[in-house]
DNA sequence: GTAATTTCTCAAGTATACTTTAGATCAAGG
DNA sequence: CCTTGATCTAAAGTATACTTGAGAAATTAC
């Protein structure tokens, strides 16, 4: 039974993942990543804090909306490194991220309701239309894959 | 110059490249993907259709859109096979695609609501909070790489 | 007809986000 | 103390979406 032996206070990663649903293996590589940084123990164990679940819930939910886990890495550059995050540390960083959000929703939106009219239009090479701009695109060649979510328009 | 001897009316990979910015790997890529399948010459090179470079803008598109290519195969399956596609095919394919759009955005408005209320909550595990539950996702273990966009919330 | 250009195929490489496996070690229970 | 279960590291594998490179064949230009 994991949490039981490691000095109160400190969950182990077995705790962790069942807390979030994350696997052992998905908690490590963030920690690879560089999205959180449990401390350990004197035989080489994580020891994590009960902040560290509300870290790695934020991260599930970013993900699923949509965002890279570097991007996120970013984001929770604004919780303080040195002592466990307040309240008030959470909802400024939430405040920034939701205008990331509503960044990225908004430009969903506008490509929506370009598509209508760009089916529709008799531009076969779309050259000319607003939703896809064939020069803009062109000198984007050989940079590896586009498809990535930190490649998206609304970035 | 690619596009001359080729018989009128066909087009090369080059001119499907310029036309629509993609890189020529990128449009054999989607050929073996089942995306587009053009003709050949008697030589072997492939043979597009001034059609194609819609059908192409489209796969662009609803990539930005953040649509896996698994995802728009399925959208362009509502082309016919057999003939060009009208204007109204595409225009019916228009209309489904855009509900999908629609769903995908409806819930990461959604989400966006709920982060705010869960960024102040008291739920550090979050089991009991609205946007993360930990038992659904403790179900999907073992299952690849989560963070694809055919497993976002909105599919 | 010949050189230059384009395209072809196939294999391997790249980035992200993880999982799986193997062998070893740590920690807890009895 | 010793067995069992949890965890550790490192390396390799998986899926998506492409790019890069190599060597060969098809086209085109002149």
């Amino acid at each position: 039974m994991p949490g039981k032996a490691l000095r109160r206070g400190n969950l182990s990663i077995g705790d962790i993942s069942d807390r979030t649903g994350l696997a052992p293996s998905a908690i490590r590589y963030y920690e690879e990543e560089g999205l959180i940084a449990p401390i350990r123990s004197t035989g080489g164990r994580r020891l994590f804090q009960r902040s560290d679940i509300r870290r790695l819930s934020f991260i599930l939910i970013a993900q699923q909306l949509g965002f890279a886990l570097s991007e996120i890495r970013e984001e929770l550059r604004a919780l303080p490194e040195a002592r466990t995050p307040t309240r008030r540390d959470w909802e400024k960083l939430s405040r920034h991220f939701r205008k990331r959000l509503e960044t990225r929703i908004a430009t969903l939106e506008a490509l929506r309701d370009k598509l209508d009219g760009c089916i529709g239009c008799g531009c076969l090479s779309l050259s000319t239309c607003a939703l896809y701009n064939a020069e803009d695109r062109a000198a984007r060649h050989g940079q590896g894959p586009r498809y990535l979510l930190g490649d998206r328009p609304d970035n």
